[in-house]
DNA sequence: GGAAATCTAAAT
DNA sequence: TTTAGATTTCCC
């Protein structure tokens, strides 16, 4: 019985995306199931691979099959829920059953020998510290979490979206769920986005479940993510809270998964299978039968449709606890600072509060969603701009007077003359952080000021470290990119300036208004979270845009209905779906052929499948690759699934494609 | 993903 | 005709 097992073999290619049959030693045989981790002789050597079935007879040739090597020690055993994960996502994101096996597999069975402390000490260590404080909940709070019970009580599964405004106490909503959950036996899983895995957010989940919490987050070792997991497999802790790898957490019997912050790009993988998390929770509840909560500020269009059509029910946290008011918020045009000849980044009226802020000796943020000193350097006679000879993108200067490219690493010289015409009229444009930095350093001389961006942050550590020193005040201005936006709680910081809020509007993608929208609304929201009011000053050469008035207006509801409108009208997500099939290689020749032979075949195939002419890619060479893009457009997602794996099957036989990548994209987050 | 097998073209 | 280099084919 079942002495011949179907195996899918670890390795990333598309013509492996079958199972090869092996024969089960009887010493084995006892060891393997579905999803056992095995190794297997295959070609010349020794690979891992995954048994996704068993069966009595041969499929080929007996004499042809090779036994299984062994089952390693140390196995990673896929969880029955997971496999079955694993099949839908290879369906549904056209990706192969390898990648979608290693996506839920995600830790490497090498343990790390050089853990420095065992991570249950660090939280040992922590938990005590803080005082159990159990806040009483909020009317409003108290009404979300009795639905929540009753509907999970009534075994009802049908999704929540926690709506609240930054500073409602969704935390403390989601703890008590967990808590909930927690008393029937049952395990649960908090997404949250990398950015905003706080000291302070993790502080209360650590006080409230002790050793029964585990954290994983990006600057953890591959072993030491793997340790905790097998502790969740092991039923040795009960709440995995993480960016959402921590989705394929091996709980034994899952009972709740929170997408905290659900509108978070950072919750789309970048690379195949190109999943959602939210997608991906939403499958892996209805797997496992548990309850599934988004919670949200400001909700992405997809969940509120969702609320819309009945299929999410809405809790609102209308207020902010202890009734503490929204900060008060400012646009600044700067069009009219260029007209009375302030060509400086700060408008009059930022620099004047920022005078009073520092006077009063209270905080100041300010957000530019651009790092470097200048962000773009051009020749004034003849118009020739810098760019990187590897990537289609203008290079930015350094601090370290090089000019740097952000896609591939590439610096150089800065220029005193055009190289094209050789004018010396060669100017730099559009400041970045470290160009503020050095302005408010040289303005408010007493001022002590402090960045954070992707350069500072480089070391481990290095974001905890500029995070807790702003908080205990040993700064007065934190200058920052979008990492400084997200959930940070200092009650000492009552202005906050966005010094260029259109920046994420100018790009070239359909979701631009909903990111600078959300960008924008949560800068408002670190202002003034503590006794004293806080003001935003929001500078843009766009005042009348609704992404900026609505998120002035903190008016999250006059938002989304500009803006469901304008997709609606466009057939943009959440009222269509799309599928970006993306071309990279280093031939431009042999990218064009690949693309349009591909949007051939799927003409071909499905003539009133709305289909755009293959184009360059947003940024048309990263790296010394080059990108191309062919868009489709349906209510039907299933129709576009059937294009992909069209396509997905000709990458086998058709040597068009050989010298180019293809990736299946669908509903995308970010521009290509 | 990598080794072996097969194809391709240009050097002898 | 040889041979290195590029491309394709297998791997249970």
């Amino acid at each position: 019985m079942g002495n011949f097992a179907d195996i899918i073999i670890d390795l990333n290619s598309k013509s492996l995306d079958k199972t090869f049959q092996y024969s089960v030693p009887d010493d084995l045989l006892p060891l393997i199931s579905p999803g056992t981790q095995v190794v297997v002789p295959f070609g010349q050597r020794e690979i891992k691979g995954i048994v996704v079935s068993l069966s009595d007879s041969p499929k080929i040739d007996e004499s042809k099959l090779k036994d299984i090597k062994e089952v390693p020690k140390k196995q990673k055993k896929i969880m029955g829920d997971l496999l079955t994960l694993s099949s839908w996502m290879k369906e549904y994101y056209a990706c192969t059953l390898n990648q979608a096996l290693r996506t839920c597999l995600p830790v490497k069975e090498k343990t790390d020998r050089r853990r420095k402390k065992a991570p249950e000490q660090e939280n040992a260590a922590k938990a005590p510290e803080i005082p159990k404080i159990e806040p009483t909940l909020s009317d409003a709070q108290q009404k979300a979490l009795d639905t929540f019970k009753s509907s999970y009580d009534n075994g009802d599964r049908k999704p929540f979206l926690l709506y609240g405004v930054t500073g409602s106490g969704k935390t403390e909503v989601y703890i008590k769920m967990i808590e909930h959950v927690l008393s029937m036996g049952k395990q649960a899983i908090v997404l949250i986005p990398e950015i905003s895995l706080t000291y302070q957010t993790l502080s209360r989940f650590y006080s409230r479940f002790l050793d029964k919490v585990a954290v994983i987050h990006s600057r953890l070792s591959k072993g030491e993510r793997s340790y905790y997991f097998e502790k969740a497999e092991r039923g040795e802790v009960s709440v995995m809270v993480g960016p959402r790898s921590a989705l394929f957490t091996p709980f034994p019997d899952l009972g709740l998964i929170i997408t905290d912050e659900e509108q978070e790009p950072s919750y789309k993988s970048e690379n195949a299978p190109k999943y959602h998390a939210r997608e991906v929770a939403y499958e892996r509840a209805k797997i496992t039968n548990s309850a599934l909560v988004f919670g949200s500020a400001t909700p992405s269009l997809e969940i509120f449709e969702e609320v819309r059509k009945g299929n999410i029910t809405l809790l609102s946290l209308p207020n902010r606890i202890n009734d503490r008011r929204m900060a008060h918020t400012v646009i600044v045009d700067m069009r009219q600072e260029l007209k009375r000849g302030n060509m400086s980044m700060l408008s009059k009226q930022l620099s004047d509060a920022l005078t009073e802020t520092l006077q009063k000796k209270e905080q100041a943020m300010l957000f530019l969603n651009r790092r470097g000193l200048m962000g773009f350097i051009s020749c004034r006679s003849c118009g020739h701009v810098i760019k990187c000879p590897h990537c289609d993108v203008s290079l930015t200067l350094h601090r370290d007077k090089r000019l740097h490219c952000h896609y591939c690493g590439y610096s150089t010289d800065n220029v005193d003359k055009c190289p094209e015409c050789g004018s010396k009229y060669i100017g730099s444009f559009k400041p970045g952080t470290e160009k503020v930095e050095a302005f408010l350093k040289k303005k408010y001389e007493n001022a002590r000021v402090l960045r954070m961006d992707h350069d500072t942050t480089r070391e481990r550590d290095s974001y905890e470290k500029l995070l807790s020193a702003f908080a205990a005040g040993e700064a007065d201005i934190l200058i920052g990119t979008q990492m400084i936006v997200k959930g940070h709680d200092f009650p000492n910081v009552t202005l906050m300036g966005i010094l260029a809020a259109d920046m994420s509007l100018n790009a070239l993608d359909f979701r631009s208004a909903e990111r600078t929208f959300d960008l924008i609304t949560q800068a408002a929201g670190r202002s003034g979270r503590g006794e004293k009011e806080g003001v935003v000053f929001i500078q843009t050469y766009r005042p009348d845009s609704y992404a900026i008035t609505a998120a002035a207006a903190q008016d999250y509801e006059a938002f989304e209905k500009e803006e469901a409108a304008y997709r609606r009208l466009m057939s943009y997500p959440p009222f269509s779906h799309m599928l970006l099939l993306q071309f990279i290689g280093r031939k431009k020749e042999k990218l064009m052929e690949a693309a349009e032979f591909t949007f051939s075949i799927i003409r071909e195939n499905d003539p009133g499948l709305f289909l755009m002419q293959p184009r360059d890619a947003g940024i048309s060479k990263i790296d010394d690759e080059y990108r191309m893009a062919v868009t489709a457009k349906d209510d039907d997602r299933g129709r576009l699934e059937n294009a992909a794996a069209l396509v997905s099957n000709a990458l086998l036989t058709e040597k068009v494609f050989s010298q180019t990548e293809v990736f299946f994209d669908f509903d995308p987050v970010r521009g290509f």
